[in-house]
DNA sequence: AGAAAATTCGAGTAACCACTCGAATTTCAT
DNA sequence: ATGAAATTCGAGTGGTTACTCGAATTTTCT
């Protein structure tokens, strides 16, 4: 007995596909959400995605939400959002990479875009990630526009805190226009616009 | 016989109630699609707010579809969006004083962010309605900033129609941001930073 | 090999969806 | 007042939804 023997619960770990197949469930989850929207997308399409029967998809996921849940999660693994401080980059570079990235996964961005707002209307599951990811995003550029302040390198009169809210605020309503008018709306452009505004050139 | 007597048919206009039905069913409507977003709403539930039955809601708006786009138009109404060319104010007073109004009217941002991001999911009977009004909203605020920029009030450099795709993105996401945050994000305040930074004062 | 746990699925549930149909009721111009 | 149109609704229709249950199958550990 390898594992504590209470009563004669012998607990097994999932077997070894088990990974791989949650990973395929949520890739199909993402596309679904992202085409339809938490509200809008089913989890019959999730699982014909997979072929896989629903009610098997509800054995890795038990509930719509967990799954609602998971794709969030996963996205921040993709995106490397959880570590949005490598101190290493600038941060006009940092954010002018991953705005360059995104232009290759627009799918990627939809899911954001959609959820997001979806998450605004009563009751919505993604209301919490949403709420806590915008606080964690406006706390973290804040500190780096701080540090550009401190370096002389921000505009005189400029606050750190409104240009940080203003930064995820135009990132993405650049992106909301971008997915409607691909040919007509650069986020890139747009970013580079603002920080052009906002912090100076190195001395 | 006041009407084209063809064959016997005799057209009758609606009676007195209609117009007053209609628009206490848009209003529950806006309601409902703003705290569920279209998708999410369902027709029972405005025919309830509005004490009629489910059938008779048909009767006015013969579809879902048909009932958000006029809801849409009705939202167009409401917030004067159809004239936004008041040139007697200037750009920067014009925008402060809707985004100022916005605040009181929660419900209508709230209708208007839900039902933008979802309108970018397939097939969103919404979608042209804000693709067109993107556009729009972008040649209206690229003129304005022309008029600025041959006043010499634009800072060198900014183009005007770069400067009106930001300050509506700008602006959309700080609704965003505000309907999740109320407290702790001011969207008056990052339009105001962003008109600073911007606009250069009168001479 | 044997047994238990993990995985799969078919069938079903109860609720809800947008929408239709036919008929009753109310309004209103004549 | 009367007849036709506008309005209302009850009762369905076919479909989808998330989710449950019980049982069969597959994997893995001993």
């Amino acid at each position: 007995m390898t594992t504590k023997d209470v009563g004669r619960a012998a607990r097994r770990g999932p077997y070894a596909k088990s990974e791989e197949r949650r990973r395929t469930i949520l890739d199909a989850a993402h596309e679904v959400f992202a085409a339809h929207g938490y509200r809008g997308g089913s989890l019959q399409d999730v699982a014909d995605r997979v072929g896989l029967s629903q009610t098997s998809l509800l054995h890795y996921f038990p509930s719509k939400r967990d799954l609602l849940m998971a794709v969030l999660e996963r996205r921040d693994e993709i995106t490397g959002d959880a570590f949005p401080d490598d101190m290493e980059e600038g941060l006009v570079d940092s954010v002018i990479r991953t705005a360059l990235f995104n232009e290759n996964i627009p799918g990627v961005v939809e899911l954001y875009i959609v959820l997001c707002a979806e998450s605004v209307t009563d009751s919505h599951p993604g209301r919490v990630y949403f709420t806590e990811r915008f606080e964690r995003l406006r706390k973290s550029y804040a500190l780096r526009f701080a540090e550009l302040a401190a370096q002389g390198r921000l505009r005189p009169g400029v606050d750190p805190d409104e240009a940080a809210m203003s930064l995820v605020a135009l990132w993405d309503g650049l992106q909301t226009q971008w997915l409607l008018a691909p040919d007509e709306v650069d986020v890139v452009k747009g970013l580079r616009g603002y920080f052009n505004l906002v912090v100076l050139p190195e001395p």
